[in-house]
DNA sequence: ATGAGTATAATTGTATACAATCAAGAACGT
DNA sequence: ACGTTCTTGATTGTATACAATTATACTCAT
């Protein structure tokens, strides 16, 4: 369970830049040299650089030949995102459901108990944990690899927003509402319903999240 | 037009061992390990980790702890790989059109002409590239960055079919006349209906190239 | 002959050293 | 004072050096 698997310093970089970048703590337009992360973070350019051209390629910053210039998540690309997802997403549902097994869906069936419990306790923080977890594991039990190459990057470059999503009561609990339906379907056996709950779920929570975003403008 | 934008060593790599990789060069299960690449291309570690680094994160090889393993695309990559396609390259048409330009529309009238002129000379090479920049051009005139982003690595590793594709000459004329009739409507400024003729094109592509990649087993 | 233990070789992760480019600014001549 | 040229500093690209890990093979004792 816990595998302590020395994780390498470009990757542990990689991902606190990401995080760093997605949640805002850098934003639009900062410019990252390879020198300065050598200061702040104590290491050599050498995993500096790795963590750097990762991001480039999931374009969460450019090279701009004197240092890379953050370009973080637009609203243009937030509604792409969920786009995407809206169309992928039901495509993964429609594997997860053809391709399920008896322990997966045990698996999933504990993740909507703890999705309810958290909701019950109004435990934000484990409820956004909760609700990544069964997205992720409906991408997962798809079991087909693009699929998940693409959805994951996508999940993670809307956490930011899937947490705001989730301080709103009502949208919570509508959410909550359409993955219990969701996972009724996949329980049934029924991929095509289980595609287009998922896919309708997506809409729905594109829907509010650009809703809340030009809000926050 | 002819940049010489002195383009760095690990681009060169990645763009080389990512085109072998896909055309099957190295078939999968294949082991790299940087040091045989080294004693190969001639250049230190330091490029070509970066190139490896950046096929890891496209998933066509896989790091084993000693060497990275070749994963290639399979049969269930390719049919996930049309599938999203299926989706996202008609969302993409439909925002082309939208964002559609003067210019843009002479550049794809453009390549219209290249493709109708390469087919007349029945020269495949061409043929492909020009199929190539065609559905790029759409991708690339959405202007949406994150559709561009899911594309295009998507694109790259489908050409080795695409060219397979285009030796069969009933496909290519089916092929060629989608092409145009998406062309016809992004140039009458029907969104909806590029995205439908987009979405028909690539979901017929992709019974074609399942058919003749199941033929070739 | 076999098994344990050790040495060795292969491989990657990280750090540093060196080269090249580019921009900004200083110095110099008119 | 202004423009030109030279220098210097900042930054990245590439190479190499060093450390740590792991697997393999070899030696030696029984």
């Amino acid at each position: 369970m816990t595998d302590f698997k020395s994780v390498s310093l470009a990757d542990q970089i990689f991902e606190k830049l990401e995080n760093d970048i997605i949640l805002g703590v850098y934003p639009r337009g900062d410019v990252l040299t390879e020198l300065k992360l050598v200061e702040q973070l104590g290491v050599s350019r050498t995993p500096i650089r790795e963590a750097l051209r990762r991001l480039e390629q999931e374009h969460l910053i450019e090279d701009s030949g004197k240092g890379s210039v953050v370009l973080g998540i637009t609203e243009d690309d937030l509604e792409d995102i969920m786009n995407i997802r809206h169309h992928i997403e039901a495509l993964a549902a429609y594997y997860a459901t053809l391709n399920m097994t008896p322990e997966g869906l045990k698996e999933l069936a504990h993740i909507m108990d703890l999705q309810d419990f958290y909701y019950s306790k109004w435990d934000i923080d484990h409820l956004r944990q909760a609700d990544d977890a069964f997205h992720d594991a409906i991408c997962n039990m798809s079991k087909r690899n693009v699929i998940m190459d693409t959805l994951i990057p996508l999940h993670r470059k809307t956490r930011r927003y899937r947490k705001i999503a989730l301080e709103n009561k009502l949208r919570t609990v509508n959410s909550l509402a359409e993955h219990h339906a969701i996972f009724d379907a996949i329980a049934a056996g029924n991929a095509d319903l289980a595609r287009q709950l998922t896919a309708t779920h997506i809409e729905n929570a594109k829907q509010h999240m650009l809703k809340r975003s030009q809000d926050n403008e």
